[in-house]
DNA sequence: ATGCATGTGTCAACGCCTCTGACTAAGCTT
DNA sequence: AAGCTTAGTCAGAGGCGTTGACACATGCAT
């Protein structure tokens, strides 16, 4: 196919109709994002990356914002392709959780740029719309159901959405950065900073998962918690009477 | 002495040395952030806000970059000045959590631009520093002592700089995204999204700080049903027995 | 089959950006 | 007072987002 093009190419000196199209520009947009980080990515390069025009794309998208939002919506529709509820609301949420975290790391600069953007096409409605059955089914009712589902969302998407950012800065920034944990915590004054140096030694061993498993089974214990209703699954039941301030 | 300044500029032609310094200059991005945002701040404008050349900062920030990492580190700094470790290890985390957010919303377009990066400069060492004292004296050690931090401080950067990078984004698009709760879900069709639908009428009314105050609850919980040791002043004891996956 | 409208690809250009290298002068050192 | 360092100035290279005019292929009505 790609052949046939450049041959139509060779001929008219001009690419057929129908060889840009908004699918196949959000793919190479992922791609180019992917390789050359968020920096490298405009769409002089991306119209030249797909063989045509510099500004060939403004014929599929009113502008870049536009592209991103496009982008966005991909990653969410990536992340929850074959989605389905579970029995159980607890492992819905984890689920949905660990999906989009999955997703954001395969792509950092793209989930970096749409993290904190909001689509409202289907594929974000869809989600959002499991999540709060989840919610529901966890017998939150009215206001606080629309509340512990604003708080679960905007943790999951911020948590995701900040490690895609760390992980899209430059590679030598994020190196530095990780050296940090072995180099200048490694090396911090016992007199300066005397709580970091009692732990500077198993500070670079914490790794990413261990991370979002810790915080995501805090919120979800909080959620639990909070619940009226035990999950359906009865594996997360919890005793806890949280003191709540 | 800025009439002093135009004073010599109009003698001279030139601003006298020492006019620009990076302390006048990050004062003067946090300004122009909050008034323009994150697309209208550029080092040109920026220079001529400061009454000089447009090129004049290269003389002071060897990039675009090395500005916004001086901005990092400003923001660190006021959101900590005063800090003084409480003699409660929850009140401590909550304290820092919550000094965070204000700085980081009180300024969202700076926030956005720094939320992700870090700048091991002495403010931010001396926050560290603090936090995982906390950490230590809740009784956690070791290995589990290294990643309860990163997970509460993660957390904690991500979110508020989640919603910075919200409430940076362009008015109009906030704004249409504020109403798709009031507009598309209220009017989101019961087929389609009937999970949404059941509490379609108390969406819009969920406010930030009520989002902010449940997740950051539920995190402070699940430190407070993990640590060893009960928080000093009491206040925080809970009986959680939260199952653990 | 013909001719036209429409949509898609191309192109030149505007104004803005980041950053550089050469130049100039302010103000300290001696 | 002379010299040196360095902050401020300036012209410009190269890139970006976006626009408006143009060109041409395709689908549709005739």
């Amino acid at each position: 196919m790609t052949n046939d093009l450049r041959a139509e190419r060779k001929r008219s000196g001009r690419r057929p109709r129908g060889s840009l199209t908004p699918w196949r520009i959000v793919d190479e947009s992922l791609r180019l994002l992917d390789v050359d980080g968020v920096v490298g990515f405009s769409l002089p390069k991306l119209g030249r990356a797909l063989g045509a025009h510099p500004t060939a794309l403004y014929r599929h998208f009113a502008s870049k914002d536009d592209l991103v939002l496009a982008i966005a919506d991909r990653l969410i529709e990536d992340a929850m392709a074959g989605l389905e509820p579970s029995a159980c609301w607890v492992d819905t949420l984890v689920d949905i959780a660990t999906r989009m975290r999955r997703t954001y790391r395969a792509h950092p600069a793209a989930a970096s740029l749409a993290a904190f953007r909001t689509t409202r096409r289907p594929a974000e409605m869809r989600t959002v719309d499991v999540i709060i059955g989840a919610v529901l089914r966890a017998g939150f009712k009215g206001k606080e159901a629309a509340v512990i589902y604003r708080a679960y969302a905007d943790f999951m998407l911020s948590f995701a959405g900040g490690e895609s950012s760390f992980l899209s800065l430059d590679p030598t920034v994020q190196e530095a950065d990780r050296m940090a944990w072995a180099g200048a915590y490694l090396t911090a004054s016992r007199a300066d900073y005397p709580q970091i140096w009692r732990i500077r030694t198993t500070l670079p061993d914490v790794e990413d998962d261990e991370i979002f498993q810790t915080i995501l089974a805090m919120v979800m214990d909080g959620l639990v918690g909070r619940s009226p209703k035990p999950c359906e699954c009865g594996r997360h039941a919890s005793t806890a009477k949280v003191h709540k301030k």
